[in-house]
RNA sequence: GGGUCCGUAGCCUAGUCUGGAUAAGGCGCCGGCCUUCGGAGCCGGAGACCGGGGGUCCAAAUCCCCUCGGACCCGCCA
C-alpha cells in the first residue's frame, strides 16, 4: 500500500480513537478540538493530545482520571499503526506508533513515489503567479536584495510542487526617475560599447550620474536659499556634505569614468529638467525616448539573467512596465479611479484616498490596520503627469489576474504600505476578489553590519561576486577532501556546493528577520548548512552505489533502534511539513526539516553498519530506509532551488 | 508624532499564527572518537528563568495590556 502521507495516516487513527472513546464514554463537549501536539520527548510517544484538559474544565472533573478512562477505552488492535495510548502527567494522552507497520508504509511509500514523496498534492489546484525579484534594470543583483530571487524561486518551487500551475514573472521596472537618470548618463557618455558584465557596468553609470546630479540639485538648492538662514538651508548643507564625501570615495575608485561623466553632464544647463523630460516622453512613448532607455534596461537586463541563470532561476515572463503605460492600461485605471470618488485633486497631482475606501468598505480588520489608524492617501500622479509606481502596479496587477487566480508578489517588507494601498485600489474598482487573491509575500533584507546597501550611493556588495566567492571556497574544500575527482566534476560540485550554501543561509532565516551579511555566515559549510545536508545526502549515495541492486522486500520490524524510527517518523512527517511549507508561504520550514533529517542520519550512519549489518535482512531493511533517507533528503533540497550532488 | 516588524545562552537561529510535560539546533568553548559504508562527520559537557513589568488561564516563549531596545515605513522614490 502506498500513501501520501503516512504520519496523516497515523494522526487520523489517533483522532479517531480518541473520537471514539470520547463517545463510548459520553464525553463529548461541544466544539472540541481534535488536534494533536508532538510530545517534549519521545517517550511520550510519537503524538499527544490534551483533550483531557479541555474536557475537564467544561465538565469539572480531573483531567488526569480522564486521561486515564479515555486510554483504557482505546483497543489499539483497531488501529495498526498504533502500538500504544498511555495517560501521563497531569493528563496527557500520549500514543505510540507501531513502527513495524509505520517504517512499512512510510518506506514503501517514499520508494515507490521517489521524486513525488512528500508532495502532496493540493485539492484546490490555481493558476498562481509568483513574481518575485522585478529588480530595477539599472545596476546589478546586490546581496541586500538577492534573498528576494531565492526565496521567491523556493515559494515558487513548492507551489509547484504542491499542484499548483505557476508563473514566475519578473516586473521589469523600466519606468520611473531612475531609469530615466542612468539613460542620461548612458547617452552623456556616447554609448559606449561595454566590455565588462552589463548590469555592472550600467550600475556604475547609474551610481555616479545620480551622484554628480544630486550634487548640482543640492547646489541650485542651496543658491535659492542663499538670502535666508533657514533650517532648510542647514539640511541641504548637510546634504551636501554627505553627497561630496560619496563622490570624493567614487572619484577615488573610478576618477576617468567620474571625470569623464562630470565634464559632459556639467555642458547641460538643467540636468533636472532634461530627466524629467526623458521620463516624461519615455513613459508618453516617444520613440527617441523608448530607444534610449530601452537600450540601456535591455542590457542591464542581460546581466541580471546572466546572474539569476548562474543562480537556476528561471522566469516564465518578463513583463516590461512600459507596455501598461504606451498601451493606456495606466491611463483606464486612473479615468475608472477618478469614478469611484475616492481619486481627489490636491493642486497639481492626483491623490487617491485609501484611508476612506478602507472605511467604506471595513476593511482595516482584514487588512490587520488599527481602526483608528489613518492610512496615508496615495500619490497617483506627479504635478508634470507622469504616474507613479503604486499607481502602474494597479494595472499590472489586473493584468496579472487575467491570467491567474492568485498572486503573490514578493517584495521587500519596506514596501508593506504601497502594497496596502495596491490592494485597496483594487478594491475601490471593485475587484474585491482580486485584492482578496492578492497576497504580499514580504521579507526582510540582508544588511551589511551598520548600513544598508544602496545602489545610489554604490555601496553595495554584488549578488554576482558572493556567488563567485562561494564557489571559489566550494573548491578549496573540493579539492582538499576529493582530489579523486576529475576537474569537471569538482568544478561542478564546487557550484552546487558554494550556491546551495548561499541559498540555504537566506532560506533558512524567517523571512520576515533580516540577515546580517557576513561572509562566514552565507558561506557555512558545516552544520545547519546546505553543504551539511549535501553531503548526508552524498553519503547516503555512497552507500547505495555500493550494493547491486536494492531489494525490493524489506522486513521493516527489524528497524528497531531508536535512531532508525527517529528516522522513520521523520520521513513520515515530510508530507506533512510540506503542506504546511506550502500553505503557509514557509520555505524555511523545509530547510529545517531537511536538516533535521541529515542530523538523524548521520548519527545513525556512525552507530551502525547498513552494508555489513548482520543478519542479511537487517541489511537490506538498512539499505532501504538509506534509499528513502536520500529521496527525503534530495527532494527536499530541490523545494529550495539547492541541488543534491551524488559526490562531493 | 503615527504605524509595522523584530528582541530566545558570548554569537546566529528554531519554536510564537493554532497556549500544554525537563525551551530545540548551530557557531564558539571544554573533553572524547582516524568504530566496518566518505571526519563537510560522530559522542559527551558547561552555557538561556525566552528584553522588562503586569494580566488572562488548570497551564504562557506563545494570548492581552503597558514599557524598553533595534530595524523599517509614513516621498510628486522604488
Amino acid at each position: 500500500m502506498v500513501s501520501t502521507n503516512p504520519y496523516n495516516d497515523f494522526l487520523k487513527e489517533c483522532q479517531m480513537a480518541l473520537q471514539n472513546s470520547i463517545a463510548t464514554l459520553h464525553l463529548s463537549i461541544p466544539a472540541i478540538s481534535f488536534s494533536l501536539d508532538a510530545p517534549p520527548s519521545p517517550e511520550f510517544g510519537e503524538l499527544t493530545s490534551t483533550i483531557s484538559f479541555e474536557i475537564g474544565k467544561k465538565i469539572k472533573q480531573q483531567p488526569r482520571s480522564l486521561a486515564k478512562q479515555i486510554v483504557s477505552s482505546i483497543d489499539v488492535k483497531d488501529f495498526p499503526l498504533m502500538s500504544a495510548a498511555k495517560f501521563a502527567g497531569t493528563g496527557y494522552i500520549n500514543f505510540y506508533a507501531n513502527f513495524a507497520e509505520l517504517s512499512k508504509i512510510t518506506i514503501d511509500s517514499t520508494l515507490a513515489l521517489n521524486d513525488a514523496y512528500g508532495h502532496v498534492q493540493t485539492e484546490k489546484p490555481k493558476n498562481v503567479i509568483v513574481e518575485h525579484t522585478s529588480a530595477n534594470p539599472i545596476s546589478p543583483i546586490n546581496i541586500g536584495k538577492a534573498r528576494n530571487p531565492i526565496l521567491g524561486d523556493a515559494l515558487a518551487r513548492i507551489l509547484a510542487a504542491r499542484g499548483h500551475a505557476v508563473f514566475r514573472h519578473f516586473y521589469i521596472d523600466d519606468v520611473g526617475r531612475q531609469t530615466a537618470v542612468v539613460a542620461y548618463g548612458y547617452k552623456k557618455l556616447g554609448r559606449p560599447s561595454l566590455k565588462e558584465k552589463p548590469d555592472h557596468e550600467i550600475g556604475l553609470i547609474y551610481t555616479l550620474t545620480s551622484c554628480i546630479i544630486e550634487i548640482i540639485r543640492l547646489k541650485l538648492a542651496l543658491e535659492k536659499q542663499r538670502n535666508v538662514s533657514t533650517e532648510i538651508k542647514q539640511k541641504l548643507q548637510m546634504q551636501l556634505e554627505d553627497w561630496s564625501s560619496i563622490a570624493a570615495e567614487l572619484k577615488g575608485k573610478h576618477p576617468r569614468l567620474f571625470t569623464e561623466l562630470l565634464e559632459k553632464i556639467s555642458e547641460d544647463k538643467d540636468t533636472e529638467n532634461l530627466i524629467n523630460k526623458l521620463n516624461q516622453a519615455y513613459e508618453a512613448g516617444e520613440e527617441e525616448a523608448k530607444g534610449l532607455v530601452r537600450e540601456v534596461c535591455q542590457l542591464s537586463l542581460d546581466g541580471i539573467k546572466e546572474t539569476l541563470t548562474n543562480a537556476e532561476i528561471f522566469f516564465d515572463s518578463w513583463d516590461w512596465e512600459s507596455e501598461f503605460t504606451w498601451n493606456s492600461d495606466v491611463t483606464k485605471t486612473l479615468k475608472a479611479l477618478k469614478k469611484t470618488g475616492y481619486a481627489f485633486q490636491e493642486g497639481p497631482v492626483l491623490e487617491f484616498d485609501a484611508d476612506k475606501v478602507a472605511e467604506d468598505y471595513k476593511l482595516k480588520h482584514m487588512l490587520g490596520i488599527k481602526d483608528d489608524h489613518e492610512i496615508p492617501s496615495l500619490t497617483l500622479t506627479r504635478a508634470d503627469g507622469t504616474t507613479l509606481y503604486t499607481t502602474r502596479d494597479i494595472p499590472y496587477s489586473l493584468w496579472k489576474f487575467r491570467k491567474a487566480d492568485k498572486v503573490i508578489n514578493v517584495v521587500g517588507m519596506e514596501q508593506k504600505l504601497p502594497q496596502q494601498q495596491l490592494k485597496l485600489a483594487l478594491w475601490a474598482l471593485g475587484y474585491a476578489n482580486h485584492a482578496k487573491n492578492l497576497t504580499h509575500f514580504a521579507h526582510n533584507l540582508v544588511t551589511l553590519p551598520g548600513y544598508k546597501m544602496s545602489s545610489r550611493r554604490g555601496r553595495y556588495i554584488t549578488f554576482d561576486e558572493v556567488m563567485k566567492e562561494a564557489v571559489k571556497r566550494a573548491r578549496e574544500e573540493v579539492e582538499k577532501r576529493s582530489p579523486q575527482l576529475s576537474k569537471e566534476e569538482k568544478e561542478r560540485i564546487s557550484r552546487i556546493v558554494g550556491i546551495g550554501a548561499l541559498k540555504y543561509a537566506l532560506i533558512e532565516v524567517d523571512p520576515t528577520k533580516r540577515v546580517v551579511f557576513t561572509w562566514d555566515r552565507v558561506i557555512n559549510f558545516e552544520r545547519n548548512s546546505a553543504p551539511y545536508i549535501q553531503y548526508s545526502y552524498a553519503r547516503s549515495r555512497s552507500i547505495l552505489r555500493r550494493v547491486k541492486e536494492t531489494p525490493k522486500k524489506f522486513d521493516y520490524s527489524l528497524l528497531t533502534k531508536p535512531l532508525e524510527h527517529d528516522i522513520i517518523w521523520e520521513l513520515a512527517r515530510y508530507p506533512e511539513v510540506f503542506i504546511i511549507s506550502a500553505e503557509n508561504f514557509k520555505p524555511n520550514t523545509i530547510a529545517d526539516h531537511a536538516n533535521l533529517l541529515a542530523d538523524k542520519f548521520n548519527s545513525f550512519y556512525t552507530a551502525f553498519p547498513v552494508i555489513k549489518a548482520k543478519p542479511e535482512a537487517l541489511s537490506e531493511a538498512r539499505l532501504g530506509l538509506v534509499k528513502a533517507v536520500s529521496i527525503v533528503l534530495r527532494n527536499s533540497l530541490s523545494l529550495l532551488g539547492i541541488i543534491a550532488p551524488e559526490k562531493m
